[in-house]
DNA sequence: GTGTTTGCAAAGTGTTTGCAATTTA
DNA sequence: TAAATTGCAAACACTTTGCAAACAC
């Protein structure tokens, strides 16, 4: 018996779910495959939605947006905050920063080494610096 | 006749609404006076609701919300995005930055000249650079 | 079997909109 | 008076939640 390139999609993502502690339930492995298999993705709860629906597969988008959370939480996944009124994910959750293309809702990772941010002040008070976010707004034109 | 100090506040609200190419209705005149008699701030739209409510001051919320945008439009504010589900707008529309708690929904300025962000890439194709935002995030502890 | 996860539909939150009544100039 | 503005309530988009059925181990 040989296994299919979409099995060993889903088993990888199997084992990258059961070594950050999540069950490795059929939504899951189906979201997880198609999040981490191809390299850095930015999606939204209802962009990954269509796209897994598109393929065939049904997951509800309750449990998608749960799921997004869950893998957040688990360090799979790491949000982006460039929109009031839109939650994306990114699958880079390493240190980077990004462009970002307001008409369009397009993120695009701008390495972490590439900026720098200098002269950033103490915060005040009894605040400590949790991370430094930069968002280069761009358009077309 | 003695003009009261109130009376000031509105007169300056009023002149600089005229100035923006804005009628100075009681509402506009209120919700500015508000936002410009001290120096800079930040509100959201229910925060200046409250405020203007709680002054005894009939506005609706939905007013508010069009006052803001109208104010944003015309230059007399800025919307800073750093929180997926509010919308902060700040009374100073200079070039500076911003400390952000996410817990307590707090917004602190960091004046343009101290942060400095060197080695933003070129952004690809046709796109060219709107803004640099920059957001310190800062917790308690 | 037992505890976890899912899906649905309902509720929630923050924001926008349509439109008649009001206000400004 | 004519045009702009307001307030209400309804509509909206996105997200979260309660709970019974389904699933993983």
């Amino acid at each position: 018996m040989v296994k299919s390139a979409r099995d060993s999609v889903a088993d990888q993502a199997t084992l990258r779910l059961r070594q950050h502690g999540l069950r490795p339930t059929r939504q899951r492995v189906e979201l997880a495959g198609i999040l981490f298999r191809d390299c850095d993705r930015h999606v939204t709860a209802e962009s990954l939605h269509d796209e897994v629906s598109g393929a065939g597969v049904k997951v509800s988008l309750a449990t998608v947006y749960n799921t997004l959370h869950q893998f957040t939480e688990a360090g799979l996944l790491r949000q982006v905050i460039v929109d009031a009124s839109r939650c994306y994910f990114d699958t880079n959750t390493g240190n980077h920063q990004h462009f970002f293309v307001e008409k369009e809702g397009l993120l695009i990772d701008i390495p972490g080494e590439a900026i720098e941010v200098a002269g950033v002040p103490a915060p005040p008070d009894g605040l400590s610096v949790d991370r430094v976010d930069v968002v280069v707004r761009v358009r077309r034109g």
